[in-house]
DNA sequence: CTGTATCCGAGTCGATACTG
DNA sequence: CAGTATCGACTCGGATACAG
């Protein structure tokens, strides 16, 4: 991700995969909205380490790429949320299975540190 | 993604697998040694645009997680391959969802890009 | 509330040359 | 053949301050 000429086109399908979800926020912005639409702020209360510019520049690329729609609600104070567009909801598998398989892995990485100590 | 403070433990499995498969080359090294073990200069020959820095330094990671092994025959001239460990044949179902759903994202972009034209 | 602007250091990556 | 060493450009991302 990151990191990526975005410029020019992906060869290979699985770099594309990355290039559009695999930046270092984007996964865990996909992940907490599938419950349903979210708020700029409750994004940010969700992952505290996230900077504004961060938050503001991934959700900006995921829009850019069709995963995410912004809705601009024009009340004051202002009000805008964030939703997962029907394309978007298609990578959800994708991420389960990351999911899934980096918990087994992350339970593997326990075993190990806890035989050593 | 490389781009990881690498020490600190994953406190999300999705984080823990782009840490892992998430390198900039990775996914394409371990997609080429889904069909076997192969050769240093081979997966150069792959992967043109990979400098052998990048690709020592990937496949390291890559060993260094236990997703690769590296076996050396001590002859002349050296020769060094690189194979799947049992744990990273576990990664090729994500890896396969993952091109399956590039492609399909590359063909609708292809289509859009028709349509401007 | 939802961002933007600016600065700046740390890390990444390519190019090139070289070694056992 | 299979790398390592070094340099430098570029990028990423954090901190901070500010704006509509």
């Amino acid at each position: 991700m990151k990191r990526d000429t975005r410029e020019i086109p992906y060869d290979c399908p699985i770099e594309a995969t990355l290039g559009l979800i695999g930046g270092k926020w984007k996964a865990l912005i996909l992940d907490h909205l599938t419950d349903g639409a979210l708020r700029f702020g409750s994004l940010q209360r969700l992952m505290p380490k996230v900077t504004p510019k961060m938050l503001t520049q991934q959700l900006r690329e995921l829009e850019k790429d069709g995963l995410v729609e912004r809705h601009v609600y024009p009340v004051v104070p202002p009000k805008v949320e964030y939703e997962l567009t029907d394309f978007g909801q298609t990578v959800l598998p994708i991420l389960d299975a990351m999911c899934v398989w980096g918990r087994e892995y992350l339970d593997d990485q326990r075993k190990k540190d806890r035989k050593k100590s």
